[in-house]
DNA sequence: GTGAAAGCGCTAACAT
DNA sequence: ATGTTAGCGCTTTCAC
């Protein structure tokens, strides 16, 4: 038991050459001679030899890693873009460490720090909800890390950013719904702080005004993100005389609570209401099969971050510039027939 | 702009000392003295040092890290697992590391790769549904490396575990619904290959044999892990002239499906039909006030894996022995008037 | 083509 | 009470 891990040392001792000759012959330094490095390598595959990234990155000053900071691990949105970082980290030859600061700017700060002290290499993060300072952000860029920011960003950051366009997506939603024959089409949104909810609401108006639709304020419905609270409401909306005959929801919550409220009242979906949603979730299985989505391209999301971080990292011409780049949100229309 | 870390031979110099001496002070060894440990710590605070872990993982051999194993991080209960382990990870001052297997056997040597690579001192990981040889697992030990399992384990494995004890959540679960009135309970339960749903199972006929209730196999029904199957299998039930008055489920989707089913019929929950799930789960939301649940008290999980890692870690005596221990779930009942 | 030596940042004998 | 030294595992000049 316990055993030691071989080194680059144990290696030179049993071959009798310095160190300093194992090390270049496992990088394959042509200055080797092709004898003494393949007998190295030999070796080091049989001693199952694994360079120690400690003893590497304090002499090399880069570890090889990248931390990520997202504000909920319990996210199907987040988790899909760490999958995308991890993705592209991966081709680089990175390792990615994830961690999350459950919406608490605390934490996030304790994260950020335990990877700068780590010496990641960079930090792609999105901002907890409950970030008001950017104290810790600021520190990152004081020491050279490049950083990248995604979904949750603040225009006060001087930072390349990953965003989606969530009001073109808005609009293309609503857009469908209306070529699809829609006449009164129900915007089912959460609490007025959000964001992404005003630049949902943003497109869901300008579909309409294009389309030469008059805006209804009394089909624009806010509520909490439960299924419960967005099934009343919609039940409410579904009730009156002159109903709706489609919804928009900005996130899954609420189209399945429009979709539970719509069945509910036995009303047949797509035909009777359609009901467009987000989603980025596993929990769209909890959707029905006539239930068109936005998806929102999460991986996506994690791939341009990674790519606008490694080329920060890898100093390319330009490189440091602030850059924004937007993903946008698929439409993914399911028929009926579909299934 | 990049502002090189500061380190202790920066403090050494500024202070005309040695480096072991501010090595030493920064540890508040009595040794030193007052006067210069205060000197030391106080430039210290000014120039913001904080120690290269690197370096001292390196030179001390021990990382004061611990990586924790998942098979699926969007999960809640494996998040609330990480939460527990990071709680007295923290108390014991230990950053915690967690990566995913996606229930990848593949990826999850990787990740087991990676954390011995980071020479993390401890492990804890639960095994994925993939898992199906155990080198990587049989190399941790080989290492000396301090392990525990959770959940998810084999008995192959001579390792120490926390677990849950299925069979007696579900006979609790079971027993309260026949307490409460139950006379045919329905059980819901998923693939067959699921352990916990076998170990489920037994508690649920124990239960129904201590209150000398039959057995009734037509009331056992299996589905996949899905709200729409389990609604089909539920309505399946319920429509029979000799409806069951009570479901037990073994997981959310599945008691959530026996709810909409209930409903659906204009069945009243829980006079006409009760219904226990496990949860442990932001998923709960979906559910009624009126359902009771199970909890697996994750958490509890996660706080005695990291319990016993530590154990080992810390080289009590015995504590290389292996132990197993049993987290039990908690009977959450919920009547309607609590909303 | 290979080796010796220095050093990354830190700790811990072993002096003094 | 403090300094000197060696060394953790590795890379990288600089010699030869």
């Amino acid at each position: 038991m316990a055993n030691k891990p071989v080194t680059i040392k144990d290696i030179a001792e049993k071959l009798n050459i310095s160190v300093s000759t194992v090390s270049r012959a496992l990088k394959n330094n042509p200055e080797i001679s092709l004898q003494t490095r393949e007998a190295v390598q030999k070796l080091a595959k049989e001693l199952k030899y694994q360079p120690n990234p400690l003893a590497v990155a304090l002499k090399t000053q880069k570890s090889n890693t990248i931390g990520v900071v997202v504000p909920q691990i319990v996210s199907s949105f987040y988790a899909s873009v760490v999958k995308g970082i991890e993705q592209v980290a991966d081709e680089f030859g990175y390792q990615v460490f994830v961690s999350s600061s459950n919406e608490k700017m605390e934490k996030e700060e304790k994260n950020v720090n335990g990877f700068l002290n780590m010496r990641m290499d960079g930090i792609i993060l999105s901002l907890s909800r409950a970030t008001s300072t950017y104290d810790h952000i600021h520190k990152i860029q004081d020491m050279g890390v490049p950083m990248v920011l995604f979904d949750r960003t603040s225009k006060e950051l001087e930072v390349s950013k990953v965003v989606a366009d969530d009001a073109a997506a808005a609009h293309a939603a609503v857009t469908h719904l209306i070529e699809g024959g829609a006449k009164r089409i129900a915007f089912l949104t959460g609490p007025e702080y959000m964001l992404f909810g005003r630049n949902r609401m943003r497109g869901y108006k300008k579909a309409l005004k294009e389309k030469g639709m008059e805006i209804d304020e009394t089909l624009i419905s806010r509520c909490d993100f439960t299924v419960e609270d967005a099934k009343n409401a919609s039940l409410e909306l579904l009730k009156r005389s002159n109903r709706p005959d489609a919804f928009f929801a900005i996130n899954d919550e609420l189209a399945i609570g429009a979709m539970t409220a719509a069945k509910e009242l036995g009303l047949k979906i797509p035909d009777e209401v359609a009901v467009v949603g987000f989603s980025n979730s596993r929990r769209s299985r909890y959707m029905e099969p006539s239930m068109s989505t936005m998806d929102q391209n999460p991986k996506q999301v994690g791939r341009e971050a990674a790519k606008l971080l490694f080329d920060q990292m890898e100093d390319k011409p330009g490189a440091k510039d602030v850059k924004e780049v937007v993903v946008h949100a698929d439409l993914l229309v399911r028929t009926s027939s579909e299934r």
